[in-house]
RNA sequence: UGGCCUAUGGUGUAACUGGUAACACGUCUGUUUUUGGUGCAGAAGAGUCUAGGUUCGAAACCUAGUGGGCCAACCA
């Protein structure tokens, strides 16, 4: 089968770099997090991107952990990220580490010291930094630059040797200091930190700067295509400098291909952060309760969360990859949940807002089993019985003392269904002498049970409602989420801490009443509760203490009001969108129509307000169908007296060019 | 001496590499429905940041401008 789905841009560079002679058994991605903290949203697009390919070119992708800066690294987030990679449902071909290629860093920084491509400099990190200049002034060479090759080389062994103190000495390359991009002005290749490595220990006193660490690690990998986000694009200037330098002053034999670095856009999510750094303040503030929090961005909060490894793919391939900036409504992610979930969840009954449902007219001590079906859009749905008495519980948000229009539920003297039972009418209600609602009493129509193929279970009523039997129900813990920021973008504007828009209601934990075969839920089950939304057991649920998170609502449609459309308030409808339309059309009418449309039009504008027409008239210029529309609204404020600015003026003029010969005498007479 | 990246409906991504814009989400309509869910059918919404240029023809190529982003950690 053809390719249907078109390619993105990174895919087509692999294209071509095929088609240009490299062979497929040579390509080998890598997914390179750094330990030092979880896997979140914003990764598994570089996942997606990584395996994704690897999947289409059957070629393998190394997990490699960037692990060259031991004071921040952890060994408890490698072994997390491990599991959320494998809970993904990735599979990674070499596990390595930046530290791997540590003894090969240092001979090659030797060479690069005695062929004169680096030096050892002795001053402080204030100073290097001011002589880098700034991006719009050249910076100036160190008192260092030409220190001999043999001073330089003792230095560094001394720095290796745990001799100097850090931020003593450092390790530059030798490029160019009023190089436009900064990066290329003599940046710092090795640092002293004396610390102990969590895979080396104690063998190294000095560690290696990313880049002098990344684009070397791909080269002795051997990956062919090192893909990373776009702040890393003025890297690239280097990764290359540096693989080029070794490559013509080091003997790199066996080591054919030469990685390429390229660089894509890294996803924003509205509603959300992903910086680590303020992750990590989320989670030591108390904020949430921990990484795993379902209110997390992580890929285990999102598991916990309820949240599928398939329900992230899809959404990840429908984000897609491109170069530019981009902020992903959450409701796309919501979608794929929900569409995943759709297709597989075991639907039940939950009520989180308890009321009590009296049923009148039911024998007191009768009870019945009814049948529920556990997932109506599976091919054979099995179905779970359910034990139906004289009381029960429903939502208080589907009964109404006073519905409003459009209200389908319950209120006194309309029918619903009860989810697979009877049609019930409500009758009245109980209250305590404090006025609140305690019970809620109905009849319910005997004939009417669901499926029971009699006439009267066949009859229509405004809806179904969901129920839990009082007797038999089991109460839970129901944890609802909502949103965690209140500004869609928390974090955009650097002024501003993102904890001001932390959302104080984003947990609401509910009593609830759940069906009693939820008693055998499992950690990470997942069910749609009828009319409610998907639900995941919790990881710290069990039989005596049920705990549910909700993953999404269902989705939400309007109620719809029963339109009071008098001909009155159409006539009254906005007459900037009447003509609006009008002009859409107007093209395409033929000529005896345009001037009725014309007419219409005339007559319209002289309905609108005169500050409404200016909008209009700014807006809707640009769009060709609309022009002449404009074009008649302005003899309409001409009439009205109204004259133009001379901007405005000049704006018409211009937009004429292109008019036909009516509107040109209609707007020289108003110009 | 600034460099680099980028600009297409509300959002995101396409457009077979030059033949006048498509897909998904969202929105709205209708319909089915024992979930105000799902499904099905349909609609609205951009003329591709601006101005020049190349071309028979530009969202695409060129130039300039404008807007947005990244770069001045001994972080990655």
């Amino acid at each position: 089968m053809l390719e249907t789905k078109p390619q993105n841009f990174i895919e087509q560079i692999v294209e071509t770099d095929l088609s240009s002679g490299l062979p497929s058994s040579a390509l080998r991605f890598r997914f390179p997090p750094e330990p030092n903290g979880f896997l979140h949203i914003g990764h598994t697009k570089a996942l997606g991107i990584n395996f994704g390919l690897a999947d289409k070119y059957s070629a393998p992708v190394n997990l490699r952990f960037d692990d060259t800066n031991p004071s921040k690294e952890d060994q408890r987030f490698v072994d997390a990220i491990k599991k959320d990679i494998k809970w993904m449902g990735y599979s990674w071909s070499k596990e390595t580490y930046s530290s791997d290629c540590f003894d090969q860093l240092y001979l090659w920084a030797l060479k690069l010291i005695k062929h004169q491509h680096a030096y050892v400099d002795s001053q402080n990190s204030n100073a290097i930094a001011t002589q880098k200049g700034t991006p719009t002034s050249a910076g100036t060479n160190s008192p260092y630059r030409n220190r001999p090759i043999e001073e330089s080389l003792a230095l560094f062994e001394s720095m290796k040797n745990g001799e100097t103190k850090e931020g003593e000495l450092v390790l530059r390359a030798k490029i160019d200091m009023s190089h436009p991009n900064m990066l290329m002005r003599d940046p710092i290749i090795y640092r002293v930190i004396n610390k102990s490595h969590q895979r080396t220990q104690n063998k190294w006193r000095i560690y290696p700067m990313y880049d002098w660490a990344h684009g070397q690690c791909d080269y002795i990998e051997q990956v062919s295509h090192s893909l990373c986000s776009l702040e890393f694009r003025p890297h690239r200037d280097l990764y290359d400098w540096f693989l080029s330098t070794i490559k013509s002053q080091c003997d790199v034999a066996g080591l054919r291909i030469v990685p390429k670095q390229r660089e894509f856009a890294r996803l924003n999510l509205s509603y959300t952060i992903m910086s680590k750094r303020k992750l990590f303040s989320l989670v030591e503030q108390n904020y949430v309760s921990g990484w795993d929090d379902p209110r997390m961005p992580t890929i285990s909060g999102l598991r916990r969360r309820g949240y599928t490894p398939n329900s992230i793919k899809n959404f990840i391939s429908k984000v897609g990859v491109a170069k530019r900036d981009n902020i992903i409504d959450v409701s796309l992610l919501e979608f794929c949940a929900r569409e995943d979930l759709n297709k597989s969840s075991t639907r039940a009954m939950a009520v989180l807002n308890p009321v009590l449902l009296k049923i009148v007219n039911y024998p007191k001590n009768k009870e019945e089993e009814l049948f529920f079906v556990d997932n109506p859009e599976s091919e054979e749905p099995n179905t779970r019985p359910l034990t139906f008495n004289s009381e029960l519980y429903i939502e208080k948000e589907d009964f109404s003392a006073d519905p409003p229009l459009g209200f389908k539920r319950l209120s006194i003297g309309s029918e619903v269904r009860l989810k697979s039972g009877y049609i019930v009418k409500a009758t009245h209600v109980e209250l305590d002498s404090s006025g609140n609602l305690t019970a809620i009493c109905c009849e319910y129509d005997p004939k009417s049970l669901s499926g029971s193929g009699s006439l009267e279970s066949q009859r229509k009523v405004n809806t179904t409602i969901h129920w839990v039997c009082k007797k038999t129900a089991l109460s839970a813990e129901v944890r609802e989420y909502e949103r965690l920021f209140t500004s869609p973008s928390p974090d955009s504007d650097p002024n501003i801490p993102f904890e001001t828009y932390i959302n104080k209601n984003s947990l609401q934990i509910r009593k609830a009443f759940v069906e009693p075969f939820l008693s055998s839920s499992k950690p990470a089950d997942k069910f749609q509760f009828q009319r409610l939304g998907y639900f995941n057991t919790d990881d710290n649920s069990s039989a005596s203490q049920l705990i549910f998170n909700k993953t999404v609502s269902l989705r939400e449609q309007k109620i719809k009001k029963p339109r009071p459309q008098t001909a009155k308030e159409m006539r009254e409808l906005k007459p900037i969108e009447a003509i609006k339309k009008l002009g859409k059309k107007y093209a395409k009418l033929s000529s005896d129509k345009q001037s009725v449309v014309k007419q219409q039009v005339l007559s319209l504008s002289q309905k609108i307000a005169l500050n409404d027409l200016a909008p209009l008239f700014s807006t809707a210029i640009k769009k060709r169908g609309t022009r002449a529309v404009v074009l008649i609204s302005l003899s309409a404020l001409k009439s009205r007296g109204v004259s133009l600015s001379d901007d405005a003026r000049d704006f018409v003029s211009k937009a004429l060019v292109d008019q036909e010969q009516w509107i040109k005498d209609l707007s020289n007479n108003l110009l």
